[in-house]
DNA sequence: TTTTAGCAGTCAACACATGAGAGTGCTAAT
DNA sequence: ATTAGCACTCTCATGTGTTGACTGCTAAAA
């Protein structure tokens, strides 16, 4: 159920801080996610109910900085979560937020009003997510491997050009033009291709590879650069392909956050959009995680991204993961809901691709 | 060849400029778009040889201030050209800027490298635009009017649910799925689907439509609804459709400009980029005119905008106008060198589309 | 009559000083 | 071990010159 929050791996020596230290972190960072000012102990005291004064909670705050869990931004600043500070509590402190019916509701008809078109569905997925969430959402459609095989058009254009349409049991999964070097016929062509749709109906595209396609193709033969393209679709192996399979929006969002006030980070951000490849990496990393990953600040590896923090989320096609989406926002984000909301679309997502075989 | 640029209709009232009111006029403007600086009389005389002195030129450039061509940013600021002045540049004084060999090479490729997808070669024309004009470059792709049907691809996914893939002389354009109420039989649709092939390849698709339909499926009947969103989907109706095939991006150059170092004009662009239906309908407009159209600052018709200025022009399939695209900049663009770009990226397109036929 | 030099006036931009406010660390008392 | 009290530090907002760029105006020159 995408519910038991794997993140990134701990620190291998990450230790326990004790309850008051825990309980001042916690809401050390809560106050700082809600209003965006550091931190001071005066504040903190007023607002929560901690049971000891001021002074208590400053040598305590003094000490949670000297382990690295907080920061100040200057000396006589309140107190901010480190990284390290927010990591602790995404591990350890957070507990899951409700997500009301009506969120939920709207999640569900959103993905669903889209599903008719496999591309769509996902590209929703991202819509909602990033309209929800008030950032940034990213989402990829999923991989072939899981996927059964439904049907193939090969449709000729000329007798150098062919078109290609992957349709499995959600939808159309994939198309392509081929450019082949020795000519086609197009009788040929619509003998191999009845041939093919004939023997691969209802088979996982998994198991589908050149050897399979070269000897399935030996009665009704094709080129041979035709049938390693195919082969090339069935495997996912084109490049530019998959990047167009990427869906990201939310970029106005940005503006709302104060800490994209910085041109250098709007600007990485935005570039970050352009380019779609990062965007894609994290995705695919995702795949190899059950549950939601988090990356925060500098874990994203990049100078430019350490006000950042990105949650990823895989979804599932029969019983694997095959594709993901994510959210890429402030580091002051709200781990909390953020977590429900990527886990509930994730679901979502799931789900349509469970039940699309039958109507 | 889309070179005669005609833009915006002219206030019909427009007054021609003496020579030297001219002159200084289409320096400002030069010297602006150059620097960035609002321009002072000092500067214009030293940096250009006009002939006059300092005194002469502030005395033209308050009248030119008084008529509307030139603003004032504050009293002790050099001019800066208004709507009206960057008007009369544009619509008289520019003169086209020669594209450089290579970049014509690298528009060229780029629009072919993605030839064997109608989809791919506008997005690659929409991104080797940005990356020029260092702007926000928006692209739309072919009606489908000027296409000529080559194959239908009907293909049944339930009893409830078809596939469409709709190929044309140009490539696979438009494709959904339809759910139809009544049950439909797959071998009725694939009898269906041979018939209308038969009878349709190589005809115009502006000639299609729900009548023509219905005739032709009358001895290989299909369900009324499907016929109908066979029509729906040969005049593009379905707006959902439309807007998935808007390519737009880009947005990471707006960061160098320094008018967009403004958070509200900032804003305004970026949902302007995640709505699409504003560039959408700016590239409609175009699809009216012969050339590029020119729209500068208030003109685009919101406050936010008003630092903007957005380049238009459309692409022909066969000898109408089909599809088009559009960049979109601060308003001290340089519109000579724009207005290049887009013409040649324009006649690239058009010169690809009407090519496609033979391999 | 048109152009120009000279000059006073205006305004943004920058640097700098000042004070208020928030929050700390330290210390001595509890 | 905890806390009250206090001196200290640093940001931020505000205010005040000072500088520099450019103008408009006027009176002289062409």
């Amino acid at each position: 159920m995408a519910k038991d929050n794997k993140k990134e791996p701990l620190p291998p020596d990450e230790p326990e801080l004790d309850r008051r230290k825990t309980s001042i972190l916690g809401t050390v960072v809560y106050e700082y996610i809600a209003t965006g000012e550091p931190v001071g102990s005066a504040t903190l005291t007023q607002k929560y109910n901690l049971g000891v004064s001021p002074a208590t909670v400053r040598a305590e705050m003094a000490a949670l900085e000297d382990e690295g869990y907080l920061d100040q931004p200057h000396t006589s600043a309140g107190r901010v979560p480190s990284d390290r500070g927010y990591r602790y509590y995404v591990d350890r402190l957070i507990q899951p937020e409700v997500i009301g019916v009506e969120e939920r509701e709207l999640i569900r008809t959103e993905i669903h009003r889209a599903r008719t078109q496999l591309d769509s569905a996902v590209d929703h997925a991202s819509h909602v997510l990033s309209n929800l969430t008030r950032n940034i959402a990213f989402a990829v459609v999923p991989r072939l491997d899981n996927q059964t095989y439904r049907h193939l058009q090969l449709i000729w254009v000329n007798p150098h050009r062919v078109h290609v349409v992957l349709v499995t049991d959600l939808g159309i999964a994939a198309q392509t033009t081929i450019d082949t070097s020795s000519e086609v016929d197009p009788d040929q062509l619509t003998r191999a291709c009845n041939n093919l749709n004939a023997q691969l109906a209802g088979r996982s595209l998994h198991d589908i590879d050149v050897r399979l396609l070269e000897e399935l193709t030996r009665e009704t033969p094709l080129p041979a650069d035709l049938v390693h393209a195919l082969a090339g679709l069935f495997t996912m192996r084109d490049k530019a392909e998959v990047e167009r399979r990427l869906f990201a929006g939310g970029a106005n969002n940005l503006l709302d956050q104060q800490e994209f006030r910085d041109f250098r980070t709007l600007r990485a951000i935005l570039e970050l959009l352009e380019e779609q490849q990062t965007l894609y990496r994290w995705l695919q990393e995702s795949l190899q995680h059950e549950g939601a990953t988090v990356s925060i600040g500098h874990e994203l590896g990049s100078a430019d991204m350490n006000e950042c923090s990105v949650v990823t989320i895989p979804y599932k096609v029969g019983d694997r993961n095959a594709g993901a989406l994510g959210v890429l926002g402030p580091r002051r984000m709200q781990y909390a809901r953020l977590l429900s909301l990527v886990g509930h679309v994730a679901d979502s997502l799931s789900a349509l691709f469970q039940n699309e075989p039958q109507p």
